[in-house]
DNA sequence: GCATTATTTTAATCTAGATTAAAATTTTTT
DNA sequence: AAAAAATTTTAATCTAGATTAAAATAATGC
């Protein structure tokens, strides 16, 4: 029933329109801008509403649209919750990244990477969709996006095994342990509903609490 | 649309049949066993495949039967949601009443609601279901199942004051601990699905890794 | 200001899956 | 084993909300 092959305009138009000298950043900006501001808009409903509760009218409304202006930047409702869930992704690994950079020991690594995650999802950047329906995503898209799930939670645990063999984080179990936080984190957009003041909280507050438990009897930095 | 007056036969049979001398709760047995089993069918299939990847039909199957005969047990598919969160929150209660009764201090009732609760989660009564979708629920539903949620929270909090107070926990932001340890709970379902083994894991080793970062420095009892 | 392309709307369809009514079956009662 | 009640199925509807096509508007380049 879906035939992947032929280009929407909006895919092509990425493609042709770099006629003039225009640094290619800028180039993409309208297009590029609205259909983030869209991904936004869904996550914060998704969040909020729900998904079944969330109809495309819903999201348009947002943005000031109509239910069928959204079909100009996708292809349809699966691929604006894909979308979201990649997103989402993204920014989990980048913040991951950010903090890889930084080349702390193990526990500072993890810290550094929950405070921008959680950065990321109760501020500006945000909201950050929950992931509640992986399952009702096409074939290929699930497998992607539970392919980067897996890969964040393995990545977490590599850092949790860092910090236990640099011995900035006590022995554990790093399945488990990393699932907690995970979840923990995971969860905030349930009961967080993008209030600033709570948002500053959460920033400042989480990242301390979910690693309280990791540090090692005796050390006392 | 909806005429909340008149009962179906099923509502009406529990009046009824209990005509002889039987004991109530074997009388309730066959009605509420096939409801039961429904919820936790529901459950299961809303937890893994999601709420909009989940027709009736699905949940249905999974009990050997056809999507119409749950409309013997259920008026609605909203009211099939709310059932299940329904039973969500009420295992959630009877767990942390559970844990109250045995008057502990705070961190060990605190220990000891998690566990409960996990138990739960991950053995037979599971599974339970993740209350994703309460925005979804109609207005009466949706405002009984919020206040139930809300008020477990509140207790957890008290929980934590109380430990605060006798000493069994470090002081901390009870309203964000709260949220943190809650959060990872909800989302076992996520990621947990009714493997046997690592239900056990999580019951074993999630209470001790929620509560690792409460315990006050110095004590050590 | 004209031509072209990008974006949005209007006004229909289209559809999966919820829902219902009536009939069939199974269970219980006597 | 017949009658009554409980449970399930069969076979239709019914519907919200996704989707689409064509027309209308806005933006952009020249």
């Amino acid at each position: 029933m879906q035939n992947a092959a032929e280009l929407k305009s909006q895919d092509g138009r990425s493609q042709r329109s770099s006629g003039k000298m225009m640094a290619v950043k800028e180039e993409e900006t309208r297009f590029q801008l609205q259909k983030d501001r869209m991904l936004r808009a869904a996550a914060r409903c998704f969040n909020e509403k729900g998904y079944s509760g969330s109809s495309l009218k819903d999201v348009a409304a947002i943005l000031g649209l109509t239910d069928a202006a959204l079909y100009y930047y996708v292809r349809n409702k699966e691929e604006l919750v894909y979308l979201c869930y990649l997103r989402a992704a993204e920014l989990g690994r980048e913040a991951m990244q950010r903090a890889l950079d930084e080349r702390h020991d193990g526990m500072n690594t993890i810290l550094s990477y929950l405070r921008y995650h959680i950065d990321m999802m109760v501020g500006e950047r945000g909201p950050i969709a929950i992931m509640s329906e992986i399952p009702s995503l096409q074939p290929a898209h699930r497998a992607e996006i539970l392919d980067l799930s897996r890969q964040h939670s393995a990545r977490f645990e590599e850092l949790l095994k860092a910090g236990i063999s640099d011995g900035s984080v006590a022995p554990c179990d790093v399945r488990m342990t990393g699932n907690a936080i995970m979840g923990s984190i995971n969860w905030i957009p349930k009961w967080h509903h993008g209030d600033a003041d709570t948002g500053e909280t959460i920033a400042a507050e989480f990242p301390e609490i979910l690693t309280r438990g990791l540090r090692p009897p005796k050390d006392q930095s």
